[in-house]
RNA sequence: GGCCCCAUGGUCAAGCGGUUAAGACACAGCCCUUUCACGGCUGUAACAGGGGUUCGAGUCCCCUUGGGGUCACCA
């Protein structure tokens, strides 16, 4: 009863404490889909909370470093406007940041331990371990270390440690009971002790392993709640032993669950699965990307769907987070980059529109700020502009039937019939523009009795010889300019022309 | 394989013992309309299976099945 209330209390001051979240990479130069949610959800939650986003780099596997790894690391931050609010690069009262520039406070940590009997010496080779682990392969065993070092005497450590020989600090798991543990989105968590292997603290070459790591520095640096993927459920209990053997208060565990493929298999790098960076070179909005990540592992109260980065801070609770993985959907990411996009202003667009424009549309003729108000409302994704405009540049040839259209009512012939009298229209208008064209059009429409399709698609078809276009007859009349207009009409009479005296 | 976790439409998901089981994407249809889009409306579609507990179970418990994670001198 009495431990109860103490624990109590300490929640209690636990809560008034200032919310510290980290994000900790590794820099391995691929910024996985899964790892930037899981920044998010530590910003969301550090910010919801007016608490600190910290950045730390966890570089402790020199094998596996990635040169500039680190700066995508700090770009895509700095993109998704997860500013961080102590870091490598900007400091903080706990500097440094870096694993590897703090590789001198974590051995006395670990010795630490070895005096307390929660860890020990050992020199066994890599060799022993591996022949250990086919053993227990063969006889379909698990394999776990057989604490062949944890018999060593004083005498025996001291002697190999004089004489230079290689050794890691292994930390001494109990062999009986249970550990259990809070999730914050999990629940209580049990895991057996016996199933517990007695990892490795620091590695041979000095340096501690994440296992260490990340338990000395979420302590010294204050971190109130450690966020991360699901796969570090096991191995949490091997954590809080650790933190118990310090004396050490445990933080709140915030695990989440992952995202996976369509199929249920996991994204990986390997496999060619598209990254963050991939995701913006395909062209899909960094806001986008964010709001859609958001929601996937996390709901909100309402219905709302659409949210900017502060409206997350707003809404977000550790509550809403669920327990089951869930699927990266393109076709879901497809839908909040369109929305984000008919969202913008149309100089917004411009702005965004504009690089794939200049590339696409080589026709100097063509105002490009027209054009992107005619592909606003019909882009999803930025990189499939070009396939949308390529009529502007030439008239290519095209198939005579697409002249016909059932609910246009339109034949070879009518359409004939109604480029023929849009010519003389269409050369009387002297002040080329949206407006005139439009209401002289209609005009035409009006004298020949037809409906305005009939008149307006074969137009459209003849000035563009594509079946589908962004824009219609008038709108895009406009773009080409008054001659080019006229000279595209002529050749679809030219060829109907010809086409209609064959079939005769 | 041992251990841990998860399980509502094709996908993201709401739901906290009593609901006609939300909403969104995708899909289909209709409307708008000079094509295509946009927009609007409508529709198809789910509690994995079996046992309990309860007056009553998607909601609680157990089993089965399925999926995932984890078992490194990687994080």
């Amino acid at each position: 009863m009495e431990i109860k209330n103490i624990k109590h209390g300490r929640k209690d001051y636990k809560m008034q404490r200032e919310v510290r979240t980290r994000y900790a990479p590794s820099p391995t130069g691929y910024m996985h889909i899964g790892n930037l949610r899981t920044a998010l959800y530590e910003y969301l939650i550090a910010k919801s909370q007016n608490g600190k986003f910290i950045l730390r780099i966890e570089d402790t596997d020199q094998e596996r470093l990635v040169e500039g790894a680190v700066d995508i690391i700090y770009k895509t931050l700095k993109l998704c406007g997860l500013q961080h609010d102590e870091g490598p690069d900007i400091g903080g009262p706990y500097a440094p940041y870096v694993q590897s520039e703090r590789k001198d406070t974590y051995l006395p940590y670990a010795k630490e331990l070895i005096e307390k009997g929660h860890a020990y010496y050992c020199f066994c080779s890599k060799e022993r371990l591996d022949a250990l682990r086919k053993e227990a392969e063969e006889k379909g065993q698990t394999y776990m270390y057989d604490r062949h070092c944890l018999g060593l005497s004083k005498e025996e450590i001291e002697e190999k440690l004089k004489s230079g020989q290689p050794y890691v600090i292994r930390q001494k798991m109990p062999r009986e009971g249970s550990t259990s543990f809070e999730d914050a989105v999990y629940g209580t968590i049990t895991i057996e002790n016996n199933m517990l292997e007695d990892q490795i603290l620091i590695k041979s070459d000095g340096l501690p392993t994440y296992n260490f790591a990340n338990v000395i520095d979420d302590h010294l640096m204050g971190i109130t709640h450690v966020v991360r993927g699901s796969e570090y459920l096991s191995s949490t209990p091997k954590y809080n032993l650790l933190y118990d053997a310090f004396g050490w208060e445990i933080p709140v565990y915030v695990h989440l669950p992952l995202i996976v493929k369509p199929d249920g298999s996991k994204i990986s790098k390997r496999k060619g699965d598209a990254g963050f960076h991939d995701l913006i070179e395909m062209g899909y909005l960094v806001k986008a990307i964010i709001n859609y990540i958001a929601l996937l592992g996390w709901s909100p109260e309402s219905n709302q769907e659409i949210f900017s980065l502060e409206e997350l801070v707003k809404e977000f609770n550790i509550k809403h987070i669920s327990k089951s993985p869930s699927a990266f959907d393109m076709d879901k990411l497809r839908w909040f980059n369109a929305q984000y996009i008919r969202a913008m202003t149309p100089d917004e667009f411009y702005e965004h529109a504009r690089p794939y424009l200049e590339k696409a549309i080589t026709n100097k003729n063509i105002d490009l700020k027209k054009v992107s108000k005619l592909l606003q409302a019909r882009t999803e994704v930025l990189t499939e502009i070009p396939s949308k405009v390529g009529f502007l540049n030439e008239l290519t040839d095209y198939d005579l039937n697409i002249y016909v259209h059932k609910k246009m009512k339109t034949t070879l012939e009518n359409s004939l019939e109604s480029l023929k009298a849009a010519v003389p229209v269409l050369e009387s208008i002297e002040d080329w523009n949206e407006e005139t064209i439009h209401n002289k059009l209609l005009e035409l429409v009006n004298q020949m009795g037809i409906k305005n399709g009939q008149l307006l698609w074969p137009i459209r078809t003849a000035i563009t010889g594509w079946e589908v276009t962004p824009g219609g007859a008038v709108e895009i009349a406009d773009l080409l300019g008054k001659e080019e207009t006229l000279r595209r009409v002529h050749i679809g009479i030219e060829r109907l022309e010809k086409a209609l005296a064959g079939n005769c």
